[in-house]
DNA sequence: AGCATGGTACGGTGACGGCCGAAGCATCGA
DNA sequence: TCGATGCTTCGGCCGTCACCGTACCATGCT
């Protein structure tokens, strides 16, 4: 079929050094500019022109211009999830003893932080293991669901879990949830409609806040009473 | 970090036009030869058998020799599964017009195939709609479940959905199943432990049967009348 | 043993693409 | 209006890699 030809041209441009370093960052949905991406990346910033225009051609990438910046993020959760696959796998194949820490800001990062839209990390994971140990929430590898318990728990917290249900397109009675397995903590964390209405209520809260213009996210000390009291989640 | 280079050297093995035929003949779940998988490619068995090394070598498929034949499949179902994002992607990135049915052999796949465990195509969009207008399964963008009812029924048909529990590291209480969307009809149907359990059962009992060497599967007329009167399910 | 077949190294060729320097536009602030 | 900043386009260099012809190894059949 001639869609062979699209799918190793988007796999081709995921499968560039730079490329993927950009994408990598543009991970935690936000947008960034093309500086600003040509600093993860590290390389120069007409590179980076050239590997962007190429991304946005092909529908990976959408940019908006404010002024003069141009501001550039993942065109759709689609991207994000396929991105999510290929760490997935990265992940499954890589050597056992390679997982060591390397830095700091790395230990920032397996701490807490965005992964698209939802929370990933050591809080991520904490807050899924309450839920699941709560009984509020039930997880596998195919797929989640919040229990009834866990609807009216999140509600009791000030969470609608229903709020988004027409952009996840839900047709359930019940709230479906997506797992997805965390590269550093290698454990399911809550993903999808739920997870991304988690994180949001949590920014708004203020319970979580970016560190500069990372991935990571610091909990505040706010957050770091609701999340221990209220969810009950167990990190260090 | 350092797993950057990982994941851009997988999605490097998959950008390639020759790869990812090969990877694309591979979402079956069948181990082929690399004869076979140089032909499909459309490539010299001497560039095939470098390709697959490579993607071997790496860990994206596992060989098994038998004989003068060494049979090549994809090595987890993490891998099928990311090969499903990335032809997610691509379809929602293809521009509108270009869906036209290109021959019989595409028609073939259209209509009735397998997607790495389970079934997909009309065959598997129709018995995933079925079970959800009978009440027995529940979908959405985010995941899914088998209902009560459906466990029952399906019992009854001789599929144990708790079987393969294990090898999915299912914890809950109710049976999950994953949503995977289909590149054809665009609509979700039933894949995860479910929908391979499904699958590989309608094989056993000779509802459906390889066409030749493809992805794409006949339905056994045995299988039309279980599956329209038994399931319910409504295709042309 | 002898031959056919499936599959794998090796070397050379050609092309695609990543990279940056230099130059050109657009936007913002003074 | 002038300069600074963010970003893009152009041109040329260079490395990487897909590809196949040839040759070589392993298995199986006769």
């Amino acid at each position: 079929m001639a869609s062979n030809a699209r799918f190793a041209a988007i796999a081709a441009l995921a499968g560039d050094p730079a490329r993927a370093g950009m994408l990598h960052a543009l991970m935690d949905g936000r947008a960034l500019t093309a500086s600003e991406l040509a600093h993860v990346a590290g390389i120069a910033p007409q590179t980076a022109s050239g590997h962007l225009a190429r991304m946005t051609a092909i529908g990976l990438l959408t940019v908006e211009k404010q002024g003069r910046h141009r501001y550039h993020r993942l065109a759709t959760s689609g991207v994000a999830h396929m991105l999510e696959s290929i760490m997935q796998v990265a992940s499954e194949l890589a050597p056992a003893r390679k997982r060591l820490v390397v830095g700091p800001r790395d230990a920032a990062l397996r701490k807490a932080r965005t992964c698209y839209d939802h929370l990933a990390g050591q809080l991520g994971v904490a807050l899924a293991d309450a839920l699941v140990a709560a009984g509020h929430a039930e997880l596998a590898g195919d797929g989640g669901i919040v229990t009834d318990t866990g609807v009216e728990f999140l509600a009791r917290i000030g969470i609608d879990v229903n709020a988004m249900t027409g952009r996840y397109g839900r047709k359930s009675g019940r709230v479906l949830c997506r797992p997805c397995l965390d590269w550093s903590e290698r454990r399911p964390h809550l993903a999808g409609m739920v997870g991304a209405t988690i994180c949001a209520h949590s920014f708004d809260q203020g319970w979580i806040r970016r560190i500069d213009g990372t991935r990571a996210v610091m909990i505040t000390p706010k957050g770091q009473r609701v999340f221990r009291e209220e969810f009950g989640a167990r990190y260090t």
